[in-house]
RNA sequence: GUCCCCAUCGUCUAGAGGCUUAGGACAUCGCCCUUUCAAGGCGGCAACACGGGUUCGAAUCCCGUUGGGGACGCCA
């Protein structure tokens, strides 16, 4: 049989950094087998969905680059199967109504958790008849969980757990107001797509034991079960909102390529051999469950920033831009002209071994993106006003107005200028990148000057000149 | 409170009873390169939580302890 898996979030929030790890290994574990991949929208709590969430969803996935098979499959438009089902268990005799109100079970859990018991409704309107039921209390629907014996889940990843009956208590199906619960639907809709592996986080384990009850008694086989390890903040703890930015949508502002995030996530609970780096068709080829490690692990930014900038450094200078530009528009806040554009792909290969993250990369893109005269900070003037770096500024201008305008005859002239008055190439250097630049740091000092052309380099150089002059 | 799960360098991991003096990567530290900052190269520091078994032999199997995490909704 074909393995069928299934990404299924509930649109309750954008994608979160754990609910993309779990869509990722759901996608390679299709592909990797060559089956299918499903995406379901789990909109049974209406007051909590929201479209916004829906949307975010579908873009996180987009962006990274995880298409699923057949349409989405939006779960609250298949209630009225789902009621069926809980229908057709009260007529087997194996749901029951509860009319218990929400005051009730609120005791009883109080009541249960005082005697040392485990918090659970107690079964009161099991074996009631209804006749007895009070009026005006809507009742919900609650299946009957056998009391003796254990539940056993064969995971693929925890291997095998079990849990004692008296734990499970009788899991309401279908609100008092006739719509299902995700219990009842995750395992109709699962049931009904011919779903074979769940692959899930682990908080979901629990829940298995309860879904497994429910899939006997429709008498339907249960899928494989996978609980993924969930990922932990750097204190430990769940990933949640308290440890920063938790959504894909999130890191994708912060300026982190899709590739980096995908290997970043693929590479937790997950590894091969001493493989760090995984492209997309290694990891399908590579992916399967029966790798995946058993035990929490912790994201830390440090080793997505050095994936990034590994993925930035191999990205092509031409699709490097494409993904820079949105970032561009924030500090120049004008549309990119053709001028910056060339100078800013011709300065890319070395401003991307500089950067962590496209925001960085933006930043440290400045000087490309502005003309003379720039500006000057406070450090920058207090450099360029120093008598010697004003008069050696001065003289190397007339010589860049002559040179042949390459890298290497850049190199020469300046190297030259340096030896001939018998000082280190710092110092001469530091004050021309300061001058071309208004930074303490950029890249190689012939590869600005390069990158700017003629014209801009020695319109520059003039203008720091006279700046220096003026502060001095 | 009840139940379930987990445990190798600071972090992510390799490890399927002998191939292990426990390997790699990130981080960190040092050196080289060098016009700054990076990148790159070379090297250092650094782990099998603890205690019992089983076995000729245990990071690996079993039990316990400790520590951490998760679940206990008419949320998903």
């Amino acid at each position: 049989m074909s393995v069928v898996t299934r990404f299924a979030p509930s649109p309750t929030g954008s994608l979160h950094l754990g609910s993309a790890r779990t869509a990722l290994f759901n996608w390679l574990f299709a592909r990797h087998h060559k089956g299918t991949f499903l995406l379901r929208i789990e909109d049974t709590d209406r007051k909590r969905s929201t479209e916004a969430s829906i949307k975010a969803i579908f873009e996180g996935l987009q962006w990274l680059d995880l298409d699923w098979d057949q349409d989405v499959v939006f779960q609250c438009s298949r209630a009225a199967l789902h009621a069926a089902a809980a229908h057709r268990l009260v007529e087997e005799g194996k749901a029951y109504y509860c009319y218990a109100t929400l005051e009730e079970l609120e005791n009883m859990r109080a009541e249960a958790k005082a005697k040392g018991l485990p918090p659970k409704y107690n079964g009161f309107w099991r074996d009631r008849s209804p006749q007895l039921a009070p009026s005006g209390v809507p009742p919900v629907i609650r299946l009957k969980v056998p009391q003796q014996g254990e539940t056993l889940i064969n995971d693929l990843v925890q291997g095998s757990v079990t849990v004692s009956n008296t734990q499970l208590d009788d899991m309401v199906l279908l609100r008092s107001d006739g719509t299902p619960t995700y219990m009842l639907s995750v395992v109709v809709d699962d049931h009904e797509a011919d779903v074979t592996h769940v692959i899930r986080g682990g908080d979901h384990l629990t829940n298995t034991f309860r879904q497994l009850q429910l899939y006997e008694a429709l008498g339907w086989k249960a899928p494989q079960f996978a609980h993924i390890p969930l990922i932990h903040g750097s204190d430990g703890a769940k990933l949640s909102k308290r440890h920063g930015a938790v959504s894909v949508n999130s890191y994708r502002d912060l300026g982190y390529l899709q590739e980096a995030i995908c290997n970043c996530l693929l590479r937790l609970g997950w590894g091969h051999g001493d493989d760090e780096i995984i492209t997309r068709e290694q990891a399908i080829a590579w992916f399967d469950i029966d790798h995946v490690g058993q035990a929490p692990a912790r994201f830390e930014f440090a080793r997505l920033d050095h994936l990034n900038a590994h993925y930035m450094r191999t990205l092509s200078d031409a699709s490097l831009l494409e993904r820079l530009i949105p970032f561009l528009t924030k500090p120049i806040s004008v549309p990119l002209s053709d001028t910056h554009r060339t100078r800013l792909l011709k300065g890319l290969s070395g401003l991307k071994r500089r950067a962590k993250t496209l925001v960085e990369l933006a930043e440290n893109a400045l000087p490309y993106l502005i003309n003379a005269p720039i500006p000057y900070s406070l450090e920058a003037l207090n450099v360029l006003c120093v008598s010697e770096n004003n008069a050696l500024i001065k003289a190397v201008l007339p010589l860049l107005t002559t040179v042949e305008w390459t890298h290497a005859a850049l190199e020469t002239c300046l190297r030259t200028f340096a030896s001939d008055r018998s000082i280190g190439f710092g110092k001469v250097a530091q004050p021309l990148r300061w001058a071309l630049t208004g930074c303490r740091v950029s890249p190689s000092i012939f590869e600005v000057l390069d990158t700017l052309g003629r014209t801009e380099s020695v319109a520059r150089l003039k203008d720091a000149c006279q700046t220096g002059e003026h502060h001095g």
